[in-house]
DNA sequence: CTCCAAAGGTATGTCTGCGAGCCATTGGCG
DNA sequence: CGCCAATGGCTCGCAGACATACCTTTGGAG
């Protein structure tokens, strides 16, 4: 028997039960900037459904979020679940799961999506949708900045057209960005990362896959650094 | 609200019951070849603690397998569930999940793996762990090659030291072997994928992240044409 | 030859999560 | 002004999964 694949394949099936995966389902929808302050969630009847859970389960979820100050909800018609204008800061506990395991599988994750989204002819619609968020990112205040940064990142996912690559490439910026939570964020470091962004939407809009994930190694390898250093 | 990127996030939280990912759990460590034909299983009671389930669950999971000629058990000290020698061929039925989707997270995934793999300094252990898996794909009989070849794969993800990444790649092959069950395995093609092999893993004993994910992007091209050409 | 450790086999009570239905609230539309 | 559709709020019974305990089988150690 192959022992050390065997860690990998006898992990536990399941994260956590139902309810804690959809905290942290919603609280990732959130905190990857998804759903923005001010904006309604899915009604609870939908994200069960989507989620798979019951709507117990979900309004669970929701309570908990509520009490926690990430969502406030409204009752009757045109009604729901809304995201707080100002949101908590994420609570320090939590340790560091391994660091080289994340920084490698996002590494590896991000790096092919912008490849493999310059490989690809995009269509119109995509084009607009990554330079407007190259600009919301570029123009951001530094509180929200992670919030934009994200869903930059994840534009560029989707641009693959692989959605499982897009929700691996979220599950794995979530976790990368709770180690991120720990250190400052500096304006240098912003404006670099902002010049980087440019670099790496440009040659996903020329075509150019090699320079595309060339740029984006150097992105990652700076923010990767940068938590090496912090984080002993 | 960010339309697309909710697919992603919103998606459901389990794959399935306990139970079916328990037997989806176990059938993957058959199929990928983590346990070989005539190998023990862990046992019931060591399974549902590594899988986080009862051992309720895991017995109902093994019954299952019993029952389709997976494995067999036998009671008693030294006893346990062993793998048959002759495996059922897998089940037709299934439906092909999005292939552009699975072909293009595992690109990512696998090149990206043998790229970090070259990029590390591995040890003496590794080494001969990556030439042995080697020796065995491109000696194997034809029956047997998909999971000589999925062993291989997993060792040189294995060999980035990323367990995340690892874990990645056993679900993404998992997806690609479904559908590669369902085109013909031919002599020619098995030798064309033997020479890759070598090339692959010499570029990543030799330290040559850049070859190491040429090679690797050429190899998976190959099969992934394959796969287009025959599935319509 | 006996003992016993380690494995599979079985049974039971508890709890989580689900499904389904109904209630309460709200704001736009007719 | 009144209706009503869509939303959050709530309850209850059932099925799945769990923890725990105990039984049975087996073969090596002493």
């Amino acid at each position: 028997m192959v022992e050390h694949a065997q860690e990998a394949l006898f992990r536990p099936v399941r994260a956590g039960n139902a309810f804690e995966e959809t905290v942290e389902r919603l609280m990732q929808s959130i905190r990857l900037g998804v759903v923005a302050p001010g904006e309604r969630l899915p009604s609870e009847r939908d994200l069960a459904t989507r989620l798979g859970v019951s709507r117990v389960t979900v309004r669970e979820a929701i309570r908990s979020l509520q009490e926690n100050h990430y969502v406030e909800s409204r009752r009757g018609r045109y009604g729901g679940t809304f995201v707080r204008e100002v949101l908590p800061k994420s609570a320090p506990g939590k340790e560091f799961g391994d660091l080289h395991d994340v920084l490698t599988l996002r590494r590896v994750l991000e790096t092919g999506a912008a490849e493999t989204a310059a490989g690809r002819s995009l269509g119109p619609a995509e084009r607009r949708g990554l330079r407007a968020r190259l600009e919301e990112a570029s123009t951001s205040a530094l509180v929200e900045y992670r919030r934009k940064d994200s869903r930059l990142h994840l534009a560029i996912a989707e641009a693959t057209g692989s959605a499982a690559l897009t929700a691996a490439v979220a599950e794995s910026r979530m976790r990368a960005n709770e180690l991120l939570d720990h250190i400052p964020l500096l304006e240098p470091n912003l404006a670099h990362s902002n010049a980087q962004h440019e670099r790496i939407i440009a040659s996903i809009l020329d075509g150019d896959p090699a320079a595309a994930r060339r740029a984006m190694a150097e992105h990652l390898d700076g923010t990767a650094s940068l938590l090496r250093g912090f984080l002993v």
